[in-house]
DNA sequence: GCTATTAAGTCAATTCGCTTGACTTAATTA
DNA sequence: TAATTAAGTCAAGCGAATTGACTTAATAGC
């Protein structure tokens, strides 16, 4: 990763770069208001007409957007509205969880299309790898037939996985030690062919959020997943956020419960994990969440006392969170059926007292995001579509040149 | 700050903001490599060396860089390398404090050429702020005496004080109620008439780490900052976070001691606000710094415990904000003396096992940061030199436009 | 129903900063 | 002394946004 040369810089750029970016910033523009005119496009990003345009004949004739009829709304000529197209682009999403493996293939603007589960060896990598690929191609296949150009316009594989990554000791029995050393995405790689990226489950929770969920066009958020573990996906200056080395947010071990006799690690309280445990459920169970789910409408006094300690920790998380990030909102996302989320959401409140409690506010504290289990493959597959047409900055830089 | 259109949306860009960024980048890597050949800054930034070329002569003739002596390295024509001037650019830095405000005046490379000081009143911001225009038109002055030019070469004043920012209920006695009110920003900026801008102490502090300390040109720091109060700075992919509405760590007030007795807010037990306390001092003793100072070099017992409370707090805050951003290093910074700090420093070690724990390291997972004074009004003179030279996603995109 | 007005969108020329490729300069190596 | 290597310049070219005039197509007002 690094340079061979010892000087640091950022790379420059120069009129490609400004196309990719005004590009991006079309596609990000007509993906959060849906369909708007050249007109609109070049009022919203300070460009001309005449760009707004030429950048929209481009990406029409990429079959990345499409005008709709054109709509008279008062004086002057009817304007004509684009819309994304969907089928511009596809990616592969893969959730890679203790006991099983889910694949999805998506659309430009997050549709899931296509979708795939199997059971996966918790101990052995290479086995496994057989799986996942076997349940890629699945997907792919079954997306080629639904569009045949489905693998040209198919921007890359993201995998989300429980983090954290990279650590010296993986001896952690709550993580994946077998997998944390097996060299995933270089086999992915080459076992697809395709560009292949990756992001902690909280993270991939945080991107399918944003990509069609409550952070949709919002700059700063923070999704507090609660799943087998508990992390947060960071959405700071409108973009992920992952930290040095891809494991910012991994707050299910850190301490956060404050009271409580011998703090314990707020994943031992309020995790998925946890209520199993609690319960005394197999969470290898096939019907484990239409168990849970049944618990919950039934008020079992086991369950509730756990959503109400759990509610609890996480009160102070959010409370923690806000006073950290001092995001525009915070989103509670769940494993668990979306009764118990919505449930543990309730006894969330009321909320702490804290720097998000200002006047002004157009977004409550905390909302409750999507229950999906597949909403990880979901994020997942986000990921390269996010890479590959969102603005961002580090799109707008040179790659290579030729140095002459 | 809203748009009047509905439409959300990113701005675009054109040939304007590639040419600001690329100036950016030079004068970033000339910062950070101290003296760069235009075939250097060629090969860093990826640009072509026709294109370092222009640009390095623009800003020679801005009056930002120049040449060095020729240099023969080996064969070929030997370099011409450049480095920035420092007097090419000016700025003011307000500190305000409970009890007093600092002003200085810095250059391009960080370095303060006037500095002065006074006495605030507490609770009456229409009286401090003649006090505060006072200072600043003297280092204005003292400033226009050593370099004729500089008053149009000043690109802004940047304020620090102690936040958080734009509360509801600004009843806290820690922070400054009157001056929370108070339209500050506004009354300097036409007191003075420059740009204003305003960070809180810790972001003061990380913004002076960066600029001339440890977090000189690393993408992923946090500066925790042990004042009167307790705060982090946050550099995160190489900018300063501050979060959706400014103020981004404030942890402070935010539990963060996981054990002890009914679990007290940080900043009760390991700010110099604390210590004052222990140890029955008046904070707004002239010679305060010296009495602490004394203390420690006698190693007096009381001062002694203090040290070693507070460092199990900021022990666990460490590992709170390694697990949470995944920085490539923690700084520690503090108004306190030098030696009081180190001991800190000191007794945080062993840190607690983290994820910051890992195989390759090549900076410390804690360092001693600069313990001066006068770095928080140095921070916050640094804020507009960086908004004015340093590579920004903001920089590149277009501010409003014609609209033809 | 006619005309003025307003707004969407196009046309063609221009501009501006980076790129390209050949060239010059000035050192070291053999 | 000649070959090689690297820094840096020159001049033409390119590409994406800009500019300003123009066209198209609707509504508003008389």
């Amino acid at each position: 990763m690094d340079d061979i040369s010892p000087i640091r810089a950022k790379s420059g750029t120069n009129q490609e770069g400004t196309s990719a970016h005004n590009r991006r910033v079309m596609i990000e523009a007509l993906r959060l208001n849906g369909a708007l005119s050249r007109a609109d496009l070049a009022r919203a990003t300070q460009l001309t007409k005449q760009a707004v345009s030429n950048i929209i004949e481009d990406l029409e004739s990429d079959g990345l957007v499409v005008a709709l009829d054109s709509v008279r709304k008062g004086r002057g000529q009817p304007s004509t509205p684009y819309r994304l197209v969907p089928e511009g682009a596809f990616a592969i999403g893969l959730q890679i969880d203790r006991h099983l493996t889910r694949a999805v293939a998506v659309d430009l603007v997050g549709s899931v299309l296509a979708r795939a589960e199997a059971n996966l060896p918790f101990d052995e990598p290479s086995k496994g790898v057989e799986v996942i690929l076997g349940l890629v191609g699945g997907v792919r296949r079954e997306l080629s037939q639904i569009f045949a150009q489905s693998e040209e316009r198919l921007v890359g594989l993201g995998v989300a996985m429980p983090g954290p990554f990279g650590l010296k000791n993986s001896d952690d029995k709550w993580m994946m030690p077998a997998w944390q050393k097996f060299p995933l995405l270089e086999t992915l790689a080459k076992g697809t062919g395709l560009n292949v990226s990756l992001q902690n489950d909280a993270a991939a929770c945080a991107t399918a959020e944003r990509i069609v969920g409550a952070a949709h066009g919002v700059d700063h958020a923070v999704c507090l997943y609660v799943g087998y573990g508990i992390g947060a996906g960071l959405i700071l200056n409108g973009e992920l956020y992952s930290g040095g080395h891809g494991n910012a947010g991994e707050i299910g071990m850190a301490l956060l419960s404050p009271a409580g006799p011998g703090s314990t690690p707020l994943e031992h309280r309020a995790s998925l994990a946890s209520l199993y445990q609690h319960l005394g459920l197999n969470p290898a169970d096939d019907d484990i969440y239409q168990q849970l789910d049944g618990l919950v409408t039934a008020e079992d006094p086991k369950i509730m006392a756990w959503i109400d300690g759990a509610a609890h920790d996480l009160r102070w998380s959010v409370h923690l969170i806000e006073t950290i990030f001092d995001p525009q909102t915070v989103i509670l996302t769940s494993g668990a059926p979306e009764a118990l989320a919505r449930r543990l959401v309730e006894a969330m409140h009321p909320l702490l007292p804290s720097i998000a409690d200002r006047p002004g506010r157009n977004l409550p504290r905390l909302q409750l995001g999507t229950t999906d289990p597949w909403s990880i493959a979901l994020g997942a597959a986000a990921a390269p579509i996010s890479r590959a047409f969102d603005p961002r900055f580090s799109a707008i830089l040179k790659t290579r040149s030729s140095s002459t």
